[in-house]
DNA sequence: ACTGACGCTGTTTTT
DNA sequence: CAGCGTCAGT
């Protein structure tokens, strides 16, 4: 038994019993820990790791499941950390043996790729992810003629919603159309049927979908054979993010450890935020009965990351939440400074003051980086980008628009898509368009006789070429075949794909040349994987977040404001945050107030994004909207009230600030008065 | 059959 | 405002 236990000693008493938790047992019984925000959760996780580690369990064999792959790479840098200066590895040695960390849907992946054959699954499978899906939904739509209604049938991305939502939540159709998707009801016969169709569609072309990678692996789960292999890969398995796991998750997770020996789960049930991902809190709530005996319960409420004034607004706010595991975080982070409410007069205002509260704190020694602005939506954000790049500061949004969403880079991972899996209908569908005089008509009859024959890929040569097309086609025809012959090396090939694409990219966009830097981009990116398989597979299950990762807008400085949905600011934190529209219609969403249930999860992303902040928080109240579709010059406008989570009761609890100040009657004229206009500012900010 | 113009509609958060 | 469907012209 090792004896040094200096690296235990940080903790405090509750992390410990959770880091301790059955050291020593080869399979300790199972383990809930309830983390509060910013009570160390990740550093208790990390710590666990290493901690059985320590006690000899053998990192390759150990299940690490978190909410995205920044977060376990994030993970296995701290392992290593902890366990690398207790064990006295060298680095990476560690980080190389945690092979099995990742999201659900990524080791779903690879166990699908590496059981594959005993399912009877092609392992050349390629992954849709949710565009492609919705491409296919419409396709098998349209084929099914249910475009063609009288009264509108629900669009693409609508029926895709509905079939992910009866996969995860493993419930029935009626019962989902019933309770989340009530003005679709009246089409359960006809949807039925899509479904039906679209699995096939999938099967026919070899195709899975993000859901699929969790409906297999549980599948594999119900084969008593197959199942004991998959859970004998591993003796420890450890769940972050719990509170946002959905029914099939926990099935599959049930499944691979039945008796819970093993098993940690970590999470807080008043931060659950993704039920409209079938994410449900009954996961975290009914884990501990799920066993016998039940699973021990250990709860972290010592937060290390706020100031006592930020908490105590904070749990004001969940504190009115119907059900929950009772904690209330506490710390000992004194201070005098209040949470702040803002009142502005509209977004115009809203945005400057931002701008304003985010240079002063600059000026005071919080860089741009520990300050983060944040909003329920990422089109709110629109207004502040503009006025940020107007003034010259720096910043990178996380949430929102993605890198693969351009239509450029679509069509190059399509490219590859469709030479990797020829059956791909979605992939071959986009491809083929490209070229002119081919449209959704012929690009389907050519798929379908591809799909006629043994090898689509060579069989492309032997279709009549289309007229319009002229010296595209056979430059289209030999570059398939070049691919599906894998002739290039990796990532070599995607260096031919542009150069073959650039000239329809100059014929279609006036701005070719910047889209021509974004693919140079993706074949930067493209370098970092081994090959083609695994960069597209990645590439949909792990898309670059943030636009900074994005072509084109290299950062200069290395100082920079973070702009952040609050889902996707779920687990970091800053010093100084702002908080976007804290009215409602925004927080809570207008499209979210519909049950109490959807109330309830609003109210908890107005506490996740309060618990973000470290030392200073401000939430930005503005009082009048401008309509937005409406003439240029129109006034037509909106008055916000303050969000329903704050009730004047507790706004005790904030410093409640009006800006821009009001200013009597000639204010310009008298001393002492805070400037309008920081001219100063503005002038530095010329060079 | 493809392309482009016009008009209607719904509209968040993401692996 | 964009994305979808429809309709008319090539």
């Amino acid at each position: 038994m090792p004896s040094d236990t200096a690296y235990l000693e940080a903790l405090n008493p509750n992390q410990r019993l959770a880091v301790e938790h059955g050291a020593g047992h080869a399979a300790p019984g199972p383990l809930l820990v309830i983390a509060g925000a910013g009570s160390g959760k990740t550093n208790t996780l990390a710590h666990r790791v290493a901690h059985l580690i320590r006690h000899g369990a053998d990192p390759r064999r150990i299940l690490l499941l978190t909410f995205s792959r920044r977060a376990a790479s994030e993970m296995s840098r701290r392992v290593e950390r902890i366990a690398g200066s207790v064990l006295g590895l060298g680095s990476g040695a560690i980080t190389d043996a945690l092979t099995w960390a990742g999201t659900f849907h990524g080791v779903g992946a690879r166990l699908l790729r590496e059981h594959a054959q005993q399912i009877g699954l092609d392992p050349a499978f390629t992954i849709h992810d949710r565009e492609d899906s919705a491409d296919l939904m419409n396709l098998v739509r349209h084929e099914l003629r249910f475009s063609e209604t009288k009264t509108r049938f629900p669009a693409k991305g609508t029926c895709l919603a509905i079939y992910s939502r009866v996969v995860n939540a493993q419930a029935d159709l009626d019962e989902v159309l019933k309770t989340v998707f009530p003005w679709c009801a009246m089409w359960t016969a006809e949807l039925r049927t899509l479904f039906g169709a679209y699995v096939a569609a999938k099967q026919a072309q070899n195709v899975l979908d993000y859901d699929d990678l969790l409906l297999y692996w549980a599948g594999m789960m119900a084969e008593p054979a197959i199942a004991a292999q998959v859970s004998g890969l591993f003796d420890h398995i450890l769940v972050d993010e719990y509170q946002d796991t959905n029914r099939l998750q926990a099935s599959v997770l049930l499944a691979l450890r039945p008796d819970g020996r093993g098993l940690t789960v970590v999470g807080d049930d008043a931060q659950s935020i993704y039920s409209f991902r079938a994410a449900t809190v009954r996961n975290i709530l009914d884990f501990p009965s799920s066993f016998s005996p039940a699973a021990q319960i250990v709860t972290l409420d010592r937060n290390y990351r706020s100031t006592q004034p930020i908490l105590a607004a904070a749990n004001a706010v969940i504190d009115q939440a119907s059900e929950r595991f009772t904690k209330n975080l506490w710390t000992e982070r004194l201070s005098a400074q209040k949470p702040m409410l803002v009142t502005v007069k509209d977004e115009a205002d809203q945005v400057g003051y931002i701008a304003r509260s985010v240079l002063e704190a600059r000026e005071t020694g919080t860089p741009l980086k520990q300050q983060a602005v944040l909003f329920r939506s990422s089109s709110h954000s629109g207004p502040l980008e503009i006025e940020l790049t107007r003034r010259n500061i720096p910043f990178v949004k996380f949430g929102g628009l993605k890198f693969l969403d351009a239509a450029h880079i679509k069509d190059m991972l399509a490219v590859l898509r469709w030479a990797e899996n020829p059956r791909d209908r979605v992939a071959g569908f986009r491809v083929l368009q490209l070229m002119p005089g081919i449209g959704p008509g012929t690009a389907g009859r050519i798929l379908d006789a591809l799909g006629a024959s043994a090898d689509p890929a060579w069989a492309l040569g032997e279709v009549p070429p289309p007229a319009k097309a002229g010296q595209h086609w056979p430059d289209l025809v030999a570059m398939v075949g070049r691919l599906a012959s894998r002739e290039l090396s990796w990532p070599l090939e995607l260096g031919y794909v542009r150069q073959w694409y650039e000239p329809l990219l100059e014929a279609a966009y006036e701005d070719a040349p910047s889209r021509v830097a974004d693919i140079v981009q993706l074949e930067q990116i493209a370098a970092g994987y081994p090959g083609r398989e695994r960069f597209l597979t990645e590439l949909t299950l792990d898309p670059p977040d943030a636009t900074s990762d994005q072509a084109g807008v290299p950062l200069k400085d290395d100082d920079y404001l973070i702009l952040s949905t609050i889902h996707s600011a779920k687990g970091q934190e800053w010093k100084a945050v702002h908080v976007l529209n804290v009215v409602d219609g925004c927080i809570p969403s207008d499209l979210g107030t519909g049950s109490a249930h959807e109330l309830e999860e609003e109210r908890r992303l107005l506490y996740v994004a309060m618990t973000r902040a470290k030392d200073e928080l401000h939430l930005l109240v503005p009082q009048r909207f401008y309509v937005t579709q409406q003439a240029r010059n129109g006034d037509r406008h909106l008055y916000a009230q303050r969000t329903r989570f704050i009730p004047r009761a507790m706004t005790a609890l904030f410093e409640d600030i009006l800006w821009p100040p009001v200013t009597p009657i000639r204010a310009g004229l008298m001393p002492g008065q805070p400037a309008v206009v920081d001219m100063a500012a503005k002038m530095r900010s010329m060079w």
